[in-house]
RNA sequence: GGCGGGAUAGCUCAGUUGGCUAGAGCACAUGGUUCAUACCCAUGGUGUCGAGGGUUCAAAUCCCCCUCCCGCUACCA
């Protein structure tokens, strides 16, 4: 009988910089569903990779000297480089710029706009240039903004679209059909509440704003945006074939059992990528699973941030614990489906208990009585008595509840009940006293019993921790003199063959850890920078490395010198600020300009507070039609700049210039 | 503004369809033990289960309202 196939897949990592442990959390998470799925006899395929195309891409290679390919090389090798340091045993690592996959996503783009589910569009008559927005027909009001009231009109740029319309009631009804298609169920609600009820625009699915993409191929100016060409890779790297017949392991493993993804990418793989697949003709995924996020906690009042420098990298982490007590924290402490807490000071807190306590002496002090009573021959000698029922019962009892676990993606919890094993084992020991037993021959055979019993059990424990902690449940059957267990000789208790000899020098598993001294090694080797005096910026956005880039930059129309001096630029005051009520984003200022106080709203509260605001000396357009926003009346517009990362910057004059002066 | 999710022991978190004295791990305290990595085992809490109301024989769990966090979304001239 052949086995069953079991296609797992992650999010492929976006090739902008360095992975930090958060990222590095999913890798682990998948890896050990792959383990896990291999040991109970499924025919797994693990794929993982990286995003390597992009705008943003192409300006962090400018700015790095370097093309584009020579940066996503570089860092594609680095993101698989801790991949690998992590031990994750992925068969398959695609890159959005492997050939194959670049030949697939063209010929997937040329199939759909034959097919006429991407047509060009034009935006004519419904671009509002102030807004810098699109509207469809049935979203403008009286033919016009339904934001500003103004006119729209026809913009320049062109643009493919996938017709997503066509397929979300098809969509909604798979979802409703297959409730665990998309786990969290809160995610699901998300989805269906924001996106698919209200109804969803098309899909824009190139550019021509940037090159570093795909081209289209019978339209070279655009390039295919990432939807397409990222989320393809889950079918491209399993050997799909447009336009001839794919790959064996297309028909083996297609549709995937589980694309695990981060809770912010969800809307991309149940809204998007699902609708692509039904216009392609393939089947669904069977779930999408959007993790949540493991975030740095504090560690001794210091914030850990990016800013301040001391974000928490895999590899920093694997090279002073070791990767399975890295891979052990990042599956045990991770909940279902709130965010987790990493900082250096929890990890070292869960190792030494949990690793070199529990699990790690456990071993050691069994390993430590066989040697010193039996030169380390492990006999079974078959002197029972009733204590031993319940650790038996408990050992055989763990299979059944980390497959229960499993089955519901429970890892964590699954973890938990093998070191409650480990718990119970070193309760044995207790109420069996092997050392009070040693001191009399008349009990050799009970002590023997007892002896065999606890490396037996602690096989089996070693055995399910494989998919979880590899090295250290190999460490462990290796020290024992022992094989690991199938998973169908999980339920018969009593397979050590009797008479087998335990290393002579046990090999301390982990050791514990001095968090003192540990924490002061890594103020030293990453010294948090110093607390700036001023108060942070309030709640800054967080933008996960892995997101896709939604930010787009339009290359707008040209336009004339008298076009450009319809409008007035002053440098303007604030001389006051305050938040706009039940608002989230937006800051109302009283900004002085040429003997006149205009109040300018502006959505830059989670950049700048109130008292930040007063007395800078801004860039204001002062003849904008005033309108309102959240119920305020605004006046004009305060200047900025945004970067790649949503981050935003009020611009100022060069030298001091006084409040109304003109800008020209 | 709309939708959704949180708020449980000092810390990180579990609590299934409402049901016996509210749980785990860590930390802390006491006792036991010595094979072991100062380890292991046992015992221990005055936790207002965010505040307030309600339904019920019974509410952490259901309903209403409030406060504070968070996510998605809209808005951000």
């Amino acid at each position: 009988m052949s086995k069953r196939p079991y296609y797992i897949t992650t999010a492929i990592a976006y090739t902008s910089g360095k992975p930090h442990i958060g990222n590095t959390y999913e890798i682990v998470l998948a890896d050990s569903i792959a383990r896990y799925k291999r040991f109970v006899g499924y025919d797994v395929r693990f794929q993982t990779g990286t995003d390597e195309h992009g705008q943003k891409i192409e300006i962090k290679a400018f700015e790095n000297l370097s093309t584009p390919k020579e940066f996503v090389d570089d860092v594609s090798s680095q993101i698989k480089g801790i991949w690998d340091l992590m031990n994750t045993s992925y068969d398959k690592f695609i890159r959005t710029t492997d050939e194959d996959h670049e030949k697939q996503v063209q010929k997937i783009f040329k199939k759909l706009y034959d097919k006429g589910d991407i047509y060009k569009g034009e935006y004519e008559g419904m671009y509002c240039t102030p807004c810098e927005s699109f509207f469809t027909q049935s979203q403008l009001v009286d033919g016009k903004c339904p934001d500003c009231g103004r006119e729209v009109q026809p913009a320049k740029e062109e643009a493919y679209f996938f017709k997503l319309k066509k397929y979300t009631p098809k969509l909604i009804e798979y979802i409703n059909s297959n409730p665990d298609f998309i786990q969290p169920e809160s995610r699901k609600n998300e989805m269906m509440n924001n996106f698919l009820l209200p109804g969803v625009q098309d899909l824009c699915v190139s550019r021509t704003s940037f090159k570093w993409g795909i081209p289209v191929d019978f339209d070279p100016k655009h390039v295919i945006y990432v939807w397409i060409d990222a989320l393809s890779n889950y079918i491209t790297g399993l050997g799909y074939k447009v336009d001839e017949p794919s790959d064996e392991n297309f028909k083996k493993y297609w549709p995937a059992d589980l694309h695990l993804i981060g809770k912010d990418i969800l809307r991309f793989h149940t809204i998007y990528w699902p609708c692509m697949l039904m216009a392609l003709g393939l089947p669904l995924p069977k779930q999408v699973f959007g993790h949540p996020w493991l975030l740095q906690g504090n560690n001794k009042g210091n914030k850990m941030s990016k800013s301040r420098g001391n974000v928490i990298y895999a590899d920093d982490m694997v090279d002073l614990f070791g990767v399975d007590a890295v891979r052990y924290f990042l599956l045990h402490e991770m909940p279902y489906e709130n965010d987790g807490l990493i900082s250096w000071e929890l990890v070292i807190e869960r190792i030494n208990s949990d690793l070199a306590n529990t699990l790690g002496n456990l071993v050691n002090r069994t390993i430590s009585m066989s040697n010193k009573y039996f030169d380390g021959v492990v006999t079974n000698s078959g002197d029972s008595q009733p204590v031993d029922e319940d650790l038996k019962k408990v050992v055989m009892d763990t299979r059944l509840k980390v497959n229960t676990c499993m089955d519901k993606l429970r890892v964590a919890d699954a973890i938990t009940e093998i070191f409650n094993l480990f718990r119970r084992c070193n309760k044995y020991i207790d109420e069996t006293e092997p050392w009070v037993l040693a001191k009399d021959d008349e009990h050799k055979d009970r002590l023997n019993t007892v002896l065999y019993n606890l490396v037996e059990s602690i096989i089996v424990g070693a055995s399910l921790l494989e998919p979880f902690m590899p090295e250290t449940s190999e460490k462990i059957l290796k020290q024992l003199n022992a094989e690991k267990r199938r998973v169908t000789e999980l339920s018969s208790f009593g397979l050590y063959p009797s008479g087998s000899k335990v290393t002579s020098e046990p090999e301390i598993l982990f050791a514990r850890i001095d968090t003192e001294k540990m924490l002061d090694e890594i103020e030293i080797r990453f010294p948090s920078k110093e607390e700036e005096p001023e108060e942070e910026k309030p709640k800054k956005e967080k933008k996960p490395e892995l997101k896709i880039p939604t930010i787009e930059t339009k290359q707008k129309e040209e336009i004339t010198i008298d076009e450009f001096n319809k409008m007035s630029l002053q440098m303007g005051e604030i001389l006051s600020c305050e938040e706009v009520k039940d608002s989230k984003k937006l800051l109302c200022s009283q900004v002085q300009v040429n003997g006149k106080v205009l109040q300018i709203v502006s959505g830059i509260k989670n950049y700048y507070t109130p008292e930040q605001m007063v007395g800078k000396k801004v860039v204001v357009i002062t003849n904008l039609k005033p309108t309102k926003l959240a119920g305020v009346l605004s006046e004009g517009m305060l200047l900025c700049a945004e970067d790649f990362n949503g981050d935003l910057a009020l611009l100022t004059a060069e030298k001091d210039m006084p409040a109304g002066a003109m800008i020209s």
